[in-house]
DNA sequence: ACCTGAACACCGTTCAAGT
DNA sequence: ACCTGAACACCGTTCAAGT
């Protein structure tokens, strides 16, 4: 996103407007990717299609992703699941509406980069987990992209730091720390997959409902409440996962 | 799989091997499809590499899935998730060995059909995850078709029934029966997507590791064992799903 | 370094035609 | 009913060329 405003004023303000150098990043490109995918479906989003979102050729997209879709799909993976990034912007939109509206919500750890976080350690985990599934919801679109490697970044690991600490303090060890870490994201990516499965529709079953399938039947018109839903799982599976639960 | 059965068997012992009915079937075009997702990954499944596979025209598929690959994807992912299709095709190839092998493993449910179920909910619930969790495994390549809008097929409903009917029988009402179903498949769905996305490397980090990750760091070698912290958690999960837990 | 433009092999789908 | 074969618009990617 930085790259992304400093290419743009760069182009505005500094250079002659010159068939090269049209301001591409792959930051950028990223962004504009998720516009397409966000707006017409992953489906459509192809290299032609993307270079004239940007007033571009479609070529001009490998100098920046020189392996191509596959490489530009990586990406767009780890951009989608870097929460502390996604958790930044946001944050720093708050703050820049907060300038005009004066009074914040009393938060003190505005602005301050990696400061001790002071929260208990269920605090930690479920915030991180609202984050999560925040992050993926946004962009759901993109969700058929991280099912592939797991992307090693720093991102990617400084979640697993807060996990790993937040349940270590919470009295695990060794092995089970590790395993419920993979439990709690496992719930979380589960339950985006889950939602966005389920689409629109409110009544999940129109038709198809004989006497095979009483108890489905008797619950057919408790609708599903996908942000209630997904919090009263998290608590349940934090209770199962902690010796004291 | 019965059809695709049939239709092999009406063209070597009846019909003459004519240029038409090359003997397609949805079923049979299904499993090709699967095969070469198994193998190849799906953005290598084509409709022409398909009607190859089957030695017939790739136009050929059309007819059989009038809609297109879209269609087609749709009853890929159905045919996946039909865990009662996997598990029943299963359990007739082992009576199949059964037949050669004499003894069975002491199995008083077989054959059965929709015969009632006569254990107690909670080996209910554990059954049912660990099938869905195998059928995602077997055809995980074809994880990003089922993100898609979910099926209204008779096996979905039926494996919500069971679902419902065990979280019932366990106590829970309403509401809190629906949520803890959606938690139950959002843990499994979820599962299976970490243990493809981990993919096969051993050792999770293999850089990037500085004084920042002290916690990653320390369980930097504790291996993760998939299977068992699938199952480790689900018995978390449901012990925290369930009241008297 | 950064982007263009033409070219190539391949793709999904339509349509008229065969049996 | 079931499949073929040609055709069309579109796609990802390579490569030589421009500035």
């Amino acid at each position: 996103m930085r790259s992304h405003g400093a290419a743009l004023l760069g182009r505005s303000k500094v250079a002659p407007v010159s068939r090269n150098n049209a301001g591409l990043s792959t930051d950028r490109i990223i962004v504009e990717a998720l516009r397409i995918i966000d707006g017409q479906g992953l489906r459509r989003l192809t290299m032609r299609r993307l270079g004239d979102a940007m007033e571009v050729e479609a070529m001009a997209v490998y100098h920046h992703f020189p392996l191509g879709k596959e490489q530009l799909f990586e990406a767009i993976a780890e951009y989608v699941t870097d929460v502390h990034r996604a958790r930044t912007a946001e944050e720093e939109a708050d703050a820049a509406l907060g300038e005009e509206d004066g009074a914040g919500q009393g938060g003190a750890d505005t602005g301050a980069e990696d400061a001790a976080d002071e929260r208990t350690w269920d605090e930690r985990l479920r915030s991180w987990a609202q984050d999560y599934r925040a992050a993926l919801l946004k962009h759901s679109g993109a969700l058929p992209l991280l099912i592939n490697r797991r992307p090693d970044t720093e991102a990617a690991v400084r979640s697993l730091e807060l996990q790993y600490a937040a349940f270590s303090e919470a009295g695990l060890e060794g092995q089970d720390v590790v395993n419920a870490a993979a439990a709690l994201e496992s719930y979380v990516t589960g339950a985006v997959v889950h939602e966005v499965r389920a689409g629109g529709l409110e009544s999940p079953h129109p038709a198809r409902l004989d006497g095979r399938f009483p108890t489905v039947t008797g619950l057919r018109h408790t609708a599903l409440d996908h942000e209630q839903a997904f919090t009263e799982g998290l608590e349940r599976l934090l209770k199962g996962l902690v010796p004291g639960g």
